[in-house]
DNA sequence: CTGAAAGCGCTAACAA
DNA sequence: TTGTTAGCGCTTTCAG
């Protein structure tokens, strides 16, 4: 069924059956007419013709590294949320952790197909760099800054030197790191320099060796805690760059009988649901993950709407949650 | 920039260029002068205009009711992995659990937009069952079975079946039961009638009081558990419809001191992130949520390519994972 | 306010 | 193999 065949049932015009699904410059009569007709035919225009014509799709492509992940799909929850309020709906792309997808997905959604673009990043290369730039519509990144584009992103090293001193302050004099790869300049670089200098506050020299990189997955916390406490001299609190690294660490401590937070203290930053049900259950910042999304979406609203060449950059604060693995004495006092 | 215009840079006409990015009827020399221009002008074919002529989006529409669920969010994983190595693209619609959204959802993908519709089903209303009826794309549901449609499910009753033996054949004598709303026909009513015909089959009476109905969160299987555990007779062991409502109800056993498995065992059906890691861990079924996600996204091409109206159902079996929760005598031996 | 007609960017049938 | 030409279903002038 085309406009054509249905005008004809409703005994209109084309046009006028068009305006009825646009401007909607139209008398009560044909109105009346048109709702009519669609309610005996079900028709409905079709969005891909529209779309050839108006060079308007209505679709956001949204990039991200990992659905299953909570970080992301809070994210992508929010950015549906207020992108779905004016309209638009989700092309989404998982990359599966492969950033050349990243590339590819970007180059797909750069000319056509959709209106807009978020992209939850995690690694940026030359490449990366190169393919945003030549993006013909309104892009957005999450979850890391990036000079010259528009960014909702976290306060990675705030978060990182709190969870520490929140640790030295507590009596802890020899802190060790687990942290990921730098390229990662949020939960990587930053959180990193966070902690280093938190410590370097703090008048405490970081251990040499104290410091190891892991991959984002428990496995390696846990293989990377056995490495740090398996020396004679051993740290009385590890700082982790993520929550699952974290509970990776607390694993291999659970498994040899070091006591959390007696023997070790633990924090990290993600406020993942597990840390709250581990035992004991984990210190570590809250980042506003659906709100980055929100704001992500309502940034691009903003450009799709008045595109004025401005990039803006939004850093969302994070909120220090402290549970067991840093509380000494009343281990009861469980947070939830 | 057009495809008239390409094609003039190019030095050939429209129609080797369209030739160019579909079938590739073309000699060497076209086809290199082609490219050549690709590469001065980053020509690529406008997708709108193209589903405007083709009638073919390669777009298939993902209902689900909530993203940062972690069996949707698998299950989306599962899709858009068979999906994206076909060429094909996800339009992602998160209801939020609105389920009306779901109605709105199918009506917007019913006759244009996408090629086909992957809808991940909580419940079924007349007004489900009528859209579905109406849809002139291919579609499969996941996660419950409705006759004439394509479906992909889990074994809910079996699951239900085996978990509630399992705990029964461990001694327990009093067995209570917190489930979710009938009209959920997987979730709640399979799980409910498995748990039933267990108890029945080992010669128990089910206590009257004994069977709680709860929302999809853990609170309210807090507030079931209190309701279950505050008689002056208590259950020795809970079956739980979901691991969130059983980690609710531990939550209160673990606040009133009542010991787990000891004083009574708990389990539940679908072996999230959090119950390996609660304390004590919990016995679950893992249900293969990824898989049911690839096995829609088959079933769909399938349909895509050569639509023969058959229309298939598909249910996985589950595999029962026993943890702490149910596990009497050597406590340590935790399995993750 | 309305309908005819031109045109969006692309594909496909056709004749060469 | 190629270019010309006639569409696809819709929107948008443009007269009236």
């Amino acid at each position: 069924m085309n406009i054509s065949e249905f005008a004809k049932i409703a005994g209109v015009s084309k046009s006028a059956v068009s305006r009825y699904f646009n401007d909607g410059y139209l008398s009560e009569d044909k109105r009346e007419l048109i709702e009519k007709a669609i309610k005996q035919t079900g028709y409905s225009p079709s969005i891909s013709a529209r779309a050839s014509k108006n060079r308007v799709t209505k679709l956001v492509g949204v990039i991200i590294p990992k659905l299953s992940s909570e970080s992301c799909a809070r994210a992508v929850e929010g950015i549906s949320e207020i992108l779905g309020a004016e309209g638009y709906e989700l092309l989404l792309v998982n990359t599966a952790n492969d950033y050349s997808r990243e590339i590819s997905s970007l180059e797909l959604f750069r000319s056509n197909r959709v209106d807009g673009v978020i992209l939850l990043a995690t690694v940026f290369t030359e490449l990366h760099i190169s393919v945003l730039k030549k993006m013909r519509v309104p892009t957005v990144i999450v979850g890391q800054e990036l000079h010259g584009f528009n960014c909702v992103c976290h306060n990675d090293y705030g978060a990182a030197y709190a969870l520490t001193s929140l640790m030295l302050d507590k009596g802890a004099k020899d802190p060790a790191f687990i942290g990921v790869t730098l390229d990662d300049l949020a939960a990587g670089k930053a959180r990193r320099e966070g902690f280093e200098n938190a410590v370097r506050d703090h008048g405490i020299n970081l251990r040499h060796g104290f410091t190891e990189t892991a991959q984002f997955d428990m496995a390696s916390g846990y293989d990377k805690a056995a490495h740090l406490l398996s020396g004679r001299i051993k740290p009385d609190c590890i700082f982790c760059a993520t929550d699952t690294i974290a509970l990776g660490a607390m694993s291999f401590c659970r498994e040899k009988g070091i006591a959390i937070p007696e023997d070790i203290m633990i924090s990290s930053v993600g406020d993942s649901k597990i840390g709250r049900f581990s035992v004991p259950s984990l210190t570590t910042a809250h980042f506003h993950y659906k709100t980055s999304g929100i704001n992500a979406a309502e940034l691009l609203l903003h450009d799709l709407k008045h595109g004025d060449g401005v990039t803006r950059t939004m850093r969302l604060d994070y909120t220090v949650i402290e549970r067991e693995s840093t509380l000494f004495g009343d281990i009861d006092q469980k947070q939830m």
